[in-house]
This record gives structure tokens, C-alpha cells and sequence, in this order.
DNA sequence: TATGAGATCAACT
DNA sequence: GTTGATCTCATAC
């Protein structure tokens, strides 16, 4: 049986309920990805939220409606990419950290330079870097290719704790992952 | 293992 | 001119 396919729908609903439920949700970009093990929840009412502000040239897409990829230059860099969650105009979007590479092995290896399979998308600019994520995807829609996105089998055990590289909002407890999973940017505090 | 600097760009002051 | 939703490499313990 084929597994179901996440659309706008599934975004159509407050960050705080999709970013647990992204966890353990397969994702591929051109036959490259793997299962989501890491990700933030960004609301517009977050001042860490690019949309805080307002809206810019920048940000546009996050004012737009749910399902749409929004991917931004971090750092002069790097890219990052974000799934755009709520309804449309509520500027809300989560950001993906980190995922457990399944397809496409040779692929990331070869676009990131690396052997380590650990460090291939443990992180928000390595997942961009592995799967040839760039601002040319800026306001796609996620149930298109390149993108397909599954959702989970069964059950993963979600952790959550406060975001990873940010000054305002620090103390909110918005990034979410799969507690123990090898493949986090970070790995959770464990009580 | 841990800390620090550099890369490099767009938003913001 | 400064800062940032980052990553890598170099140098110091």
C-alpha cells in the first residue's frame, strides 16, 4: 500500500501541532531525502520569527498559504528551508534541521563533500546543501515535485526543547525531534 | 573535546 | 555599520 501524501491540509493547522507531527515524516526532493527527525516551530507572534516584522521581499512566501516551501540565505551562506503551516496570512513556518538520510546517499555525498553519514543533514544548512535545496524553490508547493513528503508509520518518540541559534525568544521550547535519533543537530537534554 | 574565527549576504539601525 | 533560524576548519587544552 502507498504511503499518504502530505499537502496543504496538513499545514492548515498551528505550528504547534505540525512540527511534533512532521517528526518521523518522510521527506524527498528529487528521489533524495529521508525521515524528518528535527525540526522549530516559528509563530508570527515569535519575535525569532522572520515574519515578526512584517512583511518583506524576503519573507513574502511565509504570508502565503500553508503547504509552500520558504527558503532564505542564513548567514550569507547557507540556505534553510521552512514548511509554511496556518492559514493563509498568519506568516507562521517550520523550520527544517535535520533528517535521516535514506534515498539518495550517493547524491548528498557527493553535494556535500563528505563520507560521514551522520553529519550529511544534521543540521538546517546541511539538509539544504544534501538534497540541492536553494531560493530557486522559494514558494513551492510541497506536494509537487521535486517535493513529495509521506506521513509517518507508527509513532515516534517526540522530544522537545528550546531552539538552537537564536538570541530572541531563546527560553521558548520550540524545537522538537526524535528523542535519541543519531541524526539530530543537537541532541536533546534528557531528564 | 572545546572554543574561536572566517566565510559572505540581506535586513535592519 | 552590525547582526543573524550556520557550518567548517584551525588551534588550544
Amino acid at each position: 500500500m502507498s504511503p499518504t501524501r502530505l499537502g496543504p491540509t496538513f499545514f492548515a493547522r498551528s505550528v504547534h501541532e505540525v512540527a511534533p507531527d512532521l517528526i518521523g515524516a518522510t521527506f524527498m526532493v528529487d528521489g533524495v531525502g529521508g525521515r524528518i527527525v528535527e525540526v522549530e516551530a516559528y509563530h508570527h507572534t515569535d519575535p525569532a520569527a522572520h515574519s515578526f516584522g512584517g512583511q518583506t521581499d524576503r519573507n513574502a512566501v511565509m504570508f502565503g498559504p500553508p503547504g509552500r516551501v520558504y527558503v532564505y540565505r542564513s548567514y550569507g551562506i547557507h540556505w534553510c528551508m521552512n514548511f509554511v503551516c496556518e492559514p493563509k496570512g498568519s506568516a507562521s513556518a517550520v523550520l527544517l534541521r535535520a533528517i535521516e538520510p535514506i534515498e539518495g546517499l550517493a547524491r548528498m555525498r557527493r553535494r556535500r563533500g563528505l563520507k560521514d553519514e551522520r553529519l550529511l543533514c544534521s543540521g538546517p544548512g546541511r539538509v539544504c546543501e544534501a538534497l540541492g535545496v536553494t531560493v530557486a524553490h522559494n514558494g513551492a508547493r510541497i506536494d509537487r515535485p521535486p517535493f513529495a513528503l509521506y506521513a509517518r508509520d507508527g509513532t515516534p518518540n517526540v522530544a522537545a526543547g528550546v531552539r538552537i541559534g537564536i538570541t530572541k525568544a531563546a527560553e521558548l521550547p520550540w524545537r522538537y525531534g526524535e528523542a535519541g535519533s543519531r541524526f539530530l543537530s543537537k541532541p536533546f537534554a534528557s531528564r
